[in-house]
DNA sequence: CTATCGTTTAACAATTTTGTTAAACATAAA
DNA sequence: TTTATGTTTAACAAAATTGTTAAACGATAG
């Protein structure tokens, strides 16, 4: 029936266009710039996705889905609560070396059409409900002192994600290579870890989860 | 010699400029759209910022500075250690509720632009070293964990920054209104400081210090 | 009054960017 | 080989956006 030439034509440009927006931070990347990078024609975002708008919003939803399904995996988890904050602080930070402009890009797209926030980010389940009921045991038993989940979650994501969002700046201002800030990103786990429940992150914990690949959701 | 029909035209296209991009998040707000916002004819933008590009260095330099200003003001002062941290985060929220999406703007802009990076954050003397010196007194003296500089700094401007960015998608997922979201990010201050000391923040001291207006640099 | 000079405007030009379309192309089935 | 179908391309059209310019305007000095 169908050609099936290199295929994944659509799958390519798709990818590409992730590239540019989420990795690159080219907020603005012209329809002709991931035909480019693509290496097609242009005409070619419009057969498969009919306009730059809509591809945008294709890759948007995807990758804030592709995400919060690994942060919900762990969060409603049986693990016991530190260990799935441990987990989501890996997730969370591994994600955001993959894509680390995906959150300003949700920004920026919200703030300029602010009905998209209710398609991107309304569910029906809040992380924070997630973590409610671990969270007001760790306080009851006194392991914790108090705090609202929406805080609690809030001070999670922020330290986990602005780093990442800041990359270029921070990484200028301390005069760190790549290799350097990646590694201080990796170093960022256990501090976070720390920041949020006030103690050394537990090693053995770590070592048992996932030693290289987060290849859980697949 | 000149005209000074109301006199501060330019002025008043820098401040509704400021106002698109750093208060409304709109950053890719058009020439026109900047005029039409200060009520002027579009050549006025070119007339006194030669092109659109100029204007944007302009006011994301005069924001940055301003900002930087009065940080490091409260950064080099005389004050005990954590009476400066409180300040600080006060500052950085009060002026995150100014201009929410002054952060993103840059993180946008040095992506695409990565030299205006150098103009924009390079700095003589970071932030990270202004409070080595205590934050070493705080560690040797055991009311603080072991944690360096810069993840001190990060952890802080993190907690304060995100959740201002985030502000659309933050509201929306919780369902709040502007003045809970407000009423929210005062509560943050001291919830942030709790994170970073793991100590209720004292009430004195933040009484004393300002109680309403953040006049200090003037 | 009028000449001057900085300011403002409308109209224009150039460029960039998006979106459309008809034709060319390639593969698979008939 | 021919036909049919989905894919790709080049060329075109339309819109949006930036930047320029000559003329109009208005206050002030002379």
């Amino acid at each position: 029936m169908s050609t099936i030439p290199e295929a994944q034509t659509e799958a390519v440009i798709k990818e590409k266009a992730k590239s540019l927006f989420f990795q690159k931070g080219f907020l603005n990347a012209t329809t002709q710039e991931i035909a480019d990078e693509a290496g097609v024609n242009r005409a070619l975002i419009h057969y498969y996705f009919r306009s730059r708008e809509q591809l945008m919003d294709t890759l948007l939803e995807e990758a804030v889905n592709e995400k919060r399904a690994k942060a919900r995996a762990v969060l409603s988890s049986a693990l016991p609560f530190r260990e799935k904050i441990s987990l989501f602080i890996d997730i969370v930070v591994e994600y955001g070396l993959k894509y680390p402009y995906l959150e300003n890009f949700i920004i920026t797209e919200t703030a300029r059409n602010p009905e998209k926030v209710k398609v991107l980010c309304q569910t029906k389940v809040k992380s924070s409900d997630l973590i409610r009921k671990d969270l007001e045991e760790e306080i009851a038993s006194g392991r914790l002192l108090p705090i609202t989940a929406e805080h609690f979650v809030i001070n999670l994501i922020s330290l986990c994600n602005y780093p990442l969002l800041a990359k270029t700046v921070l990484q200028n201002m301390h005069g760190m290579s790549d290799t350097a800030y990646r590694k201080f990103l990796q170093d960022r786990k256990e501090i976070i870890y720390h920041a949020i429940f006030h103690e050394p992150l537990p090693r053995i914990t770590r070592k048992e989860e996932h030693h290289h690949h987060p290849k859980p959701a697949k």
